[in-house]
DNA sequence: CCTACACAATATGTATACAAAGTGTGCGCA
DNA sequence: TGCGCACACTTTGTATACATATTGTGTAGG
């Protein structure tokens, strides 16, 4: 049962594009990547079709594929739907969740705890967008699920950063996170929906907080005589 | 300038699918379609995977293309997720419609207007389809668009019957659908939020109910005397 | 020197032939 | 007669060759 190269294809320029490995707004070559994956064009043109589906890429008109890109209106965007897909699915996880899907959930959350103590920060974003994206499917709902995805692509390319901790404070940051996400698994078993709504919020600000100072850093120090010096200077 | 085979074959499925001239569930075969349209396989399993990305047809490994069907699971979610995506939708038009969208708007009413005059229900469906589609491109927002649009494919199909008056009642709530949607273009032109998303929770109210009553109508008129010898003759 | 047109080079779109997977039928055997 | 296996048939998936569109470059003309 080894997997098709198809396959194999879909999921690594999936991971590829998520991890950033391959940039926002990248054009994508089918010779090439059909040589990479050793695949003909015809499978791999169907891959990048799925691909464009699903969110991750954008096909232009005779003019081949790019990775989707992350403009200002389209962070502008972003910022603005999370909550509200977030917590819809949230709420609608812990209704519909299956069992098996908790157990799963508990699962990818050892790993991504795993991730977070080897500070491993590729592994970490990618199971963290797994975490979210399972209970995408715990919501079982099929209407919501293409926004949540589509959502969850931008987080996960935004979230790099996240899980790349310069300051100690990221780094408590990523522990909350990692908590949350274990409050999270309790609310959703308990069918406790707006305490998971209530979690899943807290979640959301959390992670806005780091990707806006990302976006808009901290202003680096001015040395306030040195600039008058050189305003005179010129 | 003639369209191309592909681009007409991708336009005439939504629009089939759509007007349920192929139903639910059914099986789309690859030579008999590329047949039809002219087309060879390459680029018509291109437009199948296109389809499947909007949600139009399910795509099953080895097993080929079938439009994605409607079962009662998914009723439930369409009626508990409808008015979320539109209300949302219609706030977010409001804020962002450029003019000349709402010209464009303003344009599909009023063919839809035509439509409901002539009493021909297919055209009523496409065109009231083509009118919530443009609210959502109104809104301007990349995430949310997927889910509208998937709502929007289910509404349509599952609304055939809204267009398709039998009492007056029903020809009645037509002419009332279509002056919410004039109401819905004035609030989308002041830009009045809180009014859009008023308005279109009602024609929402309007559309739901005429569904559920097509979905589960009103039990055939019974002689109970006459039950109670059947009950008696067995 | 800049612009515009033409042609070459590259990349995308389509058709067709072939390979592989799935499905149904019929025959043999218990 | 019922079950199971094998083989043929149908359908989907892949590779490759060819057609068409776009882009860059070079040259001629203003």
């Amino acid at each position: 049962m080894k997997p098709s190269p198809k396959l194999t294809c879909l999921k690594d320029l999936r991971h590829r594009i998520l991890t950033m490995d391959i940039a926002p707004g990248a054009d994508l070559d089918e010779v090439a990547l059909s040589d990479r994956y050793a695949v003909s064009r015809t499978p791999l043109r169907e891959v990048l079709q799925r691909l464009a589906g699903e969110g991750y890429v954008v096909l232009l008109e005779n003019r081949g594929a790019k990775v989707a890109s992350m403009d200002l209106g389209t962070m502008r965007t972003f910022f603005q739907t999370a909550p509200l897909i977030y917590s819809s699915m949230a709420r609608l996880a812990a209704e519909n969740r299956t069992v098996q899907q908790l157990g799963e959930l508990k699962s990818v959350q050892a790993e991504f705890t795993d991730a977070v103590s080897a500070s491993d920060p590729t592994t970490m974003a990618m199971r963290n967008h797994r975490f979210h994206e399972l209970i995408g499917e715990m919501a079982d709902n099929a209407y919501l699920v293409p926004s949540l995805s589509r959502l969850l692509i931008d987080h996960t390319r935004l979230g790099q950063v996240f899980y790349r901790p310069k300051a100690p404070a990221e780094s408590m940051a990523v522990q909350k996170a990692c908590q949350q996400h274990d409050a999270m698994i309790a609310a959703i078993e308990d069918g406790d929906s707006d305490a998971v709504v209530d979690i899943t919020l807290q979640h959301w600000d959390l992670s806005r907080d780091r990707m806006e100072r990302f976006v808009r850093p901290d202003p680096l120090p001015l040395d306030v005589a040195d600039l008058r010096e050189r305003t005179h200077a010129v």
